[in-house]
DNA sequence: TTTTATTGTTTGTACATACAACTATAAGTT
DNA sequence: AACTTATAGTTGTATGTACAAACAATAAAA
């Protein structure tokens, strides 16, 4: 049977469980009005107010080009602004960008005791913690 | 920092290591003319001729639409078709769908070996086992 | 100082996947 | 048999992400 080789596939195990946790993810940030990934950039600039494009995407595993599209919705939404410095363009919060702080942060910690209640709370974390090691290791490799 | 607090959560790592894993297989199989998916499907029809759209759905764990999708691409391409059988529409592969078996089979063993050269072996089939029990976990879950 | 290379960002395009609403066929009820 | 419900598949549309090529700005070399 065919199906018992499907699941022996890092390719395909991998890809199903982001599709599962995107859609639980995506539910739980609903209420914020963005998607995960959205909400996860906003996460970073409060950190890190006026931080690149660049260093957004290399902390957020993501392309410059799909950073950019990221980027300009937010703005469009009125939740960060750019100001050009040199080649280049460093990211602020606005006002209305701040006030969504407290928002994002319950729908992360929602996000998170959803699945640790069904995982288990320890491994939950653990599992995470073992996807962004192999993740290093794969691309730490020519 | 915030960077630590991303690689903590289960959204953020399973995507990420979904991207790579992603392009890893993609460039794998290239040499087929398919992406992943699509050979993925192939095999499905390779191991069960007459399989129904349904059941593909349900194996591959992708949506009725989807799969909807990804065999009219099939057809197009002449490596499959489908037989209509009441309301279901079944599907069969095409002499030039066959004659890719090989090599989509060989795609399939490269990708296995190139990230189980940089996991090892073992890790490598425990991790992917792991995902899929965890997915499980994830769906079957009110 | 003009030319060349490098680096950060953007733009056009493409692709995988999904949702919501729809069509079509089959199965159950009265 | 007629009416209702359930099931399988399709269609229009949207979204997240990426690639390749272009652009802009700085740095390095001539």
């Amino acid at each position: 049977m065919l199906e018992n080789y499907l699941k022996e596939c890092l390719y395909f195990t991998a890809n199903r469980l982001g599709r599962i946790i995107t859609k639980m993810a995506e539910d739980e940030f609903a209420i914020s009005g963005l998607s995960p990934t959205y909400a996860y950039l906003l996460m970073v600039v409060y950190d890190k107010e006026g931080v690149s494009q660049k260093e957004l995407s290399e902390i957020l595993h993501l392309k410059p080009s799909t950073v950019t599209r990221l980027v300009e919705k937010l703005i469009s939404k009125g939740l960060i602004y750019s100001q050009a410095e040199g080649r280049m363009s460093l990211i602020y919060t606005t006002e209305k960008g701040k006030s969504l702080q407290p928002t994002i942060h319950e729908c992360w910690m929602n996000l998170r005791r959803k699945y640790s209640e069904i995982l288990g709370e320890k491994e939950g974390e653990e599992l995470t913690l073992r996807l962004d090691k192999v993740s290093d290791q794969l691309e730490n490799k020519e």
